[in-house]
DNA sequence: GTCCCTGCAAATCCTTTGCACTCCT
DNA sequence: AGGAGTGCAAAGGATTTGCAGGGAC
């Protein structure tokens, strides 16, 4: 077990996820963070969000666009992706029991967590193609 | 709509991908289809693939690790992520109805799929790790 | 003959890494 | 001082793409 030191950096990324409805891709949170930092650099915020994942403090999400987002809120959840604009929500429903009850039983092997996606076109993008 | 040419290649790499019962990634698949075309090229696996995905007649699975995998079965069921090993298992449990009532009352918009990935350590790792 | 499909290689995109230097503790 | 953290740039891995030639119709 490696002692963490504190890093003004590290503090930042935290901070600017954690203040975005949105998941930001890690080239986002860059983009972001150099207004506060013109100096940081790309690798360290994807250093830190690497490792705040193993740290348990956020969480890595693919959802198969091809570039992982990020996500401060840890407790479970589900989300929402938008095939056209790429936005990921989150979906505030109940945690499905069934779901739950299938992972308990399930045959395969542990299971320590699991993700649920759903797809589809949001309601801006919906709006936007009625024009 | 543009036509479609019949192709040895594409023929093949959807006979492989059938045959198979892991959720092979591109490059897996590709070496397997060397056998039969030593050269076959890796872009033209890559092209049938994304085209096959279109056409729905196959799924791109994006577990988070990094690498797309395909699936030949396009019906709706759930997947087992080995955290260790990195295999994917189909599982053949229920449809979740709370789920599916879930995705069709979403507000955020239309829900036109959805994915479920359940994480853990499968049985075969287990019994290694136990050594 | 036309146009789709292929092999090849280069290009692109995202992410990780090595290194010298800086900043916590 | 010691070592974790940083910026930079190069490396790495996966996927896409441009192009000239080949094959289906």
């Amino acid at each position: 077990m490696k002692t963490l030191k504190y890093s003004r950096q590290r503090e930042s990324i935290k901070a600017c996820l954690m203040g975005r409805k949105d998941h930001p891709t890690a080239d986002a949170l860059y983009t972001s963070i150099r207004e506060q930092f013109p100096n940081i650099s790309l690798g360290t915020v994807y250093r830190n969000l690497n490792l705040l994942v193993e740290l348990g403090e956020i969480r890595k999400l693919s959802c198969g666009d091809g570039t992982d987002h990020f996500d401060y809120d840890t407790s479970p959840h589900y989300h929402y992706v938008c095939k056209k604009c790429g936005k990921i929500l989150d979906l505030d429903m109940e945690i499905s029991g069934s779901l739950e009850a299938a992972a308990r039983e399930c045959q395969k092997g542990t299971v320590e967590e699991h993700t649920v996606f759903f797809y589809g076109t949001c309601c801006n993008c919906l709006q936007e193609e009625s024009h």
